[in-house]
DNA sequence: GCCCCACCTACCCGATCGGGCAGGTGGCTT
DNA sequence: AAGCCACCTGCCCGATCGGGTAGGTGGGGC
């Protein structure tokens, strides 16, 4: 449509895009599936943050793809980067393409810039179709995302509260080593009362009553 | 090697591969990786346990590359699709190909008749080693699982326990959902001491002293 | 300077937990 | 018939939890 595409030699309408994910067979996949078709063209691939950093300015391209899960069972790391990347370079469409669907990480990944959210277990015209869209500036969401996104947003549970500091974090990881809180103040040099304090914390930040019901949700959230 | 290659058609000393992985991407991204070497051919994909049923016996692979998470979060599909395949076929190799380690997790697969465990983030060149391992008879782990294989046996956590009772993993997924036991008595129509009755074992099995760690240590072996 | 917030601490109290004890039933295998 | 096992139940008790009250410190932003 336009000739306004940065980056030189790229043909009118030609798609660059960028993946990063930490798994190299995940990464070919995609690749095959994606050049496949004409208009689209993977211009670079990082398995870490860091690696993406590098190799963003020299390959300049319009669409990163995106796993979420890029160290195991955190979601933070491919989350920080997502925010990153899409306040460094706003003109980049950055599109979230992750095994597992929660409600509240489509929401968070929106809240880091993200344009569209995909599941992995999509079929191929379903992903083509939300890279398409992404790179005209519009939003992409397979239905299940979509419907998981409606539903976070009837309960905003996130909004208010959510986000743990670090020491809240790093009371969590002992929660569901099944540390009491007496112990949990031992292993931080804190009373008991303070490790209470916190865990107490956690629980209404994640919107629960039960320690065991925390770790379950913390794990969904990739916060373990 | 030899010319007793039962696979009517196929070269000397061709290895027919099948691919079960519920991710489109991830099949195709294995096949483009595989298609690459020679000597390997993939015959057939699956992305169900009844699916590699139906096609196994028309494609009559040598080695069948199984991804344990098979649905959302919980091993025990494509761990029971393991067990199944290796005492119906007990000539074809299984090597699992999985995203994440855990020591118990690589015993049970190798339990459930699995030759070889690779983890997915591996490089090309050490899952082509693997399958020409397995393909050949032998076993296959990468450096981190065998080593996790190794601290697990040092750990016989699960020879004597393991594997709960089918009522044991209901009281396990509303432990998680942080009821109490009186709240697990209820739902399940049983008395409060029954309810703790069944956490106690689920505590005993799984190694653990409190509810917290349990619904931790149950999330890393995928019961919920 | 003041306010906000993360972090720290103490006391109280009823509910819950975890681990013992004791026991009973039905189904399946030997 | 005997044994095993999943499942069920009751009672006891000390430890722990979850929620509430009340406070104190130091750092950062307006």
């Amino acid at each position: 449509m336009s000739t306004l595409t940065p980056a030189a030699g790229s043909e009118v309408g030609t798609v660059r895009i960028m993946l990063v994910d930490d798994h190299a067979i995940v990464r070919q996949g995609l690749r095959s599936i994606l050049e496949r078709e004409r208009d689209l063209v993977v211009v670079a691939e990082a398995s870490t943050p860091d690696e993406a950093f590098t190799v963003i300015g020299r390959s300049a391209p319009h669409i990163v793809l995106l796993d979420l899960k890029l160290s195991t069972a955190s979601d933070t790391e491919g989350l920080d980067l997502c925010a990153e990347l899409t306040s460094r370079h706003p003109e980049i469409g950055v599109l979230v393409l992750t095994t597992f669907l929660d409600e509240q990480l489509v929401l968070t990944a929106i809240r880091a810039g993200a344009r569209g959210y995909v599941l992995k277990d999509v079929d191929t015209s379903g992903l083509v179709r939300a890279i398409r869209d992404v790179s005209r500036g519009e939003s992409a969401f397979d239905a299940r995302s979509a419907a998981a996104m409606v539903r976070g947003l009837h309960t905003p549970d996130t909004a208010e509260s959510q986000q743990l500091t670090a020491r809240e974090r790093e009371v969590l990881r002992l929660l569901a080593r099944g540390l009491s809180n007496r112990d949990i103040g031992e292993k931080l040099y804190i009373s008991e009362t303070t490790a209470k304090f916190h865990v107490g914390n956690i629980l209404r930040k994640l919107g629960v009553s039960r320690r065991a019901e925390a770790v379950y949700e913390a794990t969904k959230l990739g916060l373990i």
